[in-house]
RNA sequence: GGACCUGUGGUGCAGCCUGGAGUGCACGCCGCCCUGUCAAGGCGGAGGUCGCGGGUUCAAAUCCCGUCAGGUCCGCCA
């Protein structure tokens, strides 16, 4: 974490106000007259003839000397002029990287008077996240959210030099943008000059990109803002940015490479080492064995099978097409009520039930089925988990979805430690499925989303029987966050017509919602492909937030305000008016 | 829409279970002292709607109900 911040762009630090930053006094300086200029981090008086000054920027602390007393008081901003000299004997400073220095016979002029702040602005101090953000400017001054915001720009400039490399041009998308009922809830921007009728902000460039290659683009790239009005999360806000991509005349291996490129690129700045090439798994694959489609590949253990053990068996509770099984390391210790909650979880996700067994010495069991089970079963619940004394098993029986994902939250619940520590596990999940399930009409539901070009070897599956047609879309994860995704676009109108047909979407229907894209690929579309992922995921897992807030500079809560600027908030009758908006007060 | 956690001087906490004077700790703040500190030190001081409203009780920070705010999660996020 010392190799991105300090950027390899050499530029000046020199203004007419200062000669040097606080950070970079060195050795080398002694003897040089110098100004600096900051804000008072600390200020230590030692009577009326000795006092320090510890002046902070975003590169560092330095300590000033000043032969007298002074006034200022924490966080004035003052320019200070004196003179670098070596520190006496004995009071050098290993904790600051400026130690060997210090600035004597300093004449302080003040720029700026301060308020005590409210808060400490040293990093260990801890402060709620609801007053840091009420004054997220003094939270921005602290040195942890300087770093997060100093790789954030780094992690973008690797992005942005990745891209250019390999051929990408980067354009501009409109955040005026046409409603598309579909997916994602938008956020709605009512016209002045045509009342009553709105723009949308865009939840993701996705259409405008594909249209960019109609339009000859070949290769498109954006760090491109998203808009979203859904619920948010610890991953998730209203807004939220992307390195947006789309190619032409390239398959789903060539934009992973491009991808995986950017990403590599991004992670050695950010971390100072490069990481190896990124796995692959199918979809399929990624739910038998960790139960979630975006696997958390820090955590070893996987899922175990037990379908065949158990299937001749008298045990009721397991007469289901599949058992899986899932190891809890130590979790015999759990008490009954928490295995409660667990079991409430595990129902809450659709389960009948959660069966647990507690491992005990010589492999005995502890569990309210024990006694229903044959020495057989018994014996191979723990050597197929590979179970020892101490450990718990959770035990899912029910159709294969259900049985894997019950148990892949709890695999994450239980077993995934903080996404940003430990290693970086970088994985495609890839075969995703065309649909999820279908909709309260039986139709099914897109997966990804309507342009995704079926998997080649499953085109006839699209009308036989859809909902087992994989799709050539592909997923990016990190340490069990999905990072993005990606797909193969459908660009021939017919195959469209098929995707929308098997989706219940009638042709009228098609053309009112996504006319101009079907327009313009009827006037000659390259194949193509794309990808868009989450920068700000990206950067908080560099960071070791657990977070995104910790790497946006003013985030908005749970609940979508802004505690800083108090939005959302009404807006005058007259500003009503002129976009002829009215509102109304919903009945509780 | 739902579940759970949190809310006590400026900040971070303890106190709540088991009701008895807003009682305590650390940091910060203000004043005085202090010529080598660096999370300086010493002495003194100020600072409170215990988120808000209601209820129970002789008595509520503490118990109950409601509500607001923040967080984590489910739903939602093509």
């Amino acid at each position: 974490m010392s190799t991105n911040n300090e950027s390899s762009v050499s530029h000046r630090t020199a203004t007419s106000m200062r000669d040097l930053l606080c950070g970079e006094l060195r050795s080398e300086h002694i003897g040089q007259v110098v100004r600096v200029c900051g804000w008072v981090a600390r200020r230590r008086e030692h009577g009326e003839h000795l006092a320090f000054v510890d002046l902070r920027d975003h590169t560092g602390i330095i300590q000033c000397v000043v032969d007298g007393s002074t006034d200022v008081r924490s966080e004035y901003v003052v320019q200070i002029t004196g003179t670098v000299r070596p520190r006496p004997e004995g009071t050098l400073n290993d904790a600051l990287d400026t130690g060997e220095v210090e600035i004597g016979d300093c004449r302080v002029e003040i720029l700026s008077v301060a308020e005590p702040p409210p808060f400490g602005l040293e990093d260990r101090s801890e402060v709620d996240e609801q007053i840091r953000l009420r004054y997220r400017y003094l939270d921005l001054r602290r040195p942890r959210m300087q770093r997060n915001l100093r790789l954030r720009a780094a992690v973008n400039r690797a992005l942005r030099s990745a891209m250019d490399r390999q051929g990408f041009v980067e354009v501009e998308t409109p955040i005026l943008w046409a409603p598309t009922p579909e997916g994602a809830r938008e956020f709605t921007v009512p016209s002045r000059l045509h009342n009553g009728s709105f723009y949308v902000l865009p939840q993701s460039p996705q259409l405008a990109k594909q249209l960019l290659m109609v339009g000859g683009i070949d290769r498109y790239y954006q760090i491109a803002r998203c808009m979203r009005d859904e619920d948010l999360r610890a991953d998730r806000q209203f807004e939220f940015t992307q390195l947006d991509l789309e190619a032409s005349f390239v398959t789903q291996e060539d934009v992973m490479a491009f991808v995986s490129e950017a990403v590599l690129d991004a992670a050695e700045v950010a971390t100072g080492v490069r990481p190896g090439a990124i796995p692959q798994i199918t979809w399929h694959e990624a739910m038998d064995r960790f139960g979630v489609d975006k696997p958390d590949l820090r955590v070893e253990i996987e899922l175990t099978d037990l379908s065949a053990l158990f299937a001749e068996s008298e045990v009721r509770a397991f007469a289901a097409p599949v058992v899986k099984a899932l190891k809890i390391p130590a979790g015999a210790a759990f008490t009954r009520s928490k295995l409660d909650a667990l079991t409430d979880t595990a129902k809450a996700l659709g389960a009948k039930g959660l069966a647990w067994f507690r491992v005990q010495d010589a492999g005995k069991l502890d569990s309210p089925l024990d006694r229903f089970l044959n020495e057989q079963e018994r014996e191979g619940i723990v050597t197929a988990t590979k179970a020892e004394s101490g450990d718990l098993v959770l035990v899912v029986a029910d159709e294969w979805r259900l049985s894997v994902e019950v148990l892949g939250a709890l695999r994450a619940q239980l077993l995934s430690p903080p996404v940003g520590e430990g290693e970086a596990r970088y994985v495609w999940v890839m075969d995703f499925p065309m649909f999820d399930g279908v909709d309260g009409a039986g139709n099914p539901i897109s997966a990804h989303h309507p342009f995704t070009m079926p998997h080649p070897e499953d085109f006839e599956l699209l009308k036989t029987d859809p909902l087992k047609a994989r799709s050539q879309a592909y997923d990016l994860v990190l340490n069990g966050w999905e990072l993005g995704s990606g797909s193969v676009r459908i660009h021939r109108p017919d195959l469209q017509s098929e995707v929308f047909s098997a989706l219940g979407i009638s042709e009228e229907e098609a053309e009112k919602r996504f006319g101009f894209l079907l327009g313009a690929f009827r006037h000659g579309a390259p194949p193509h492909a794309g990808f868009a992922f989450g920068i700000d995921r990206l950067v908080a897992i560099f960071t070791g937030a657990d977070t995104i807030r910790e790497v946006i500079a003013f985030p908005k809560t749970q609940s979508g305000t802004d505690l800083m600027t108090q939005a959302p908030s009404t807006i005058s009758n007259s500003a009503l008016l002129e976009l002829g908006i009215r509102t109304i007060t919903k009945e509780s």
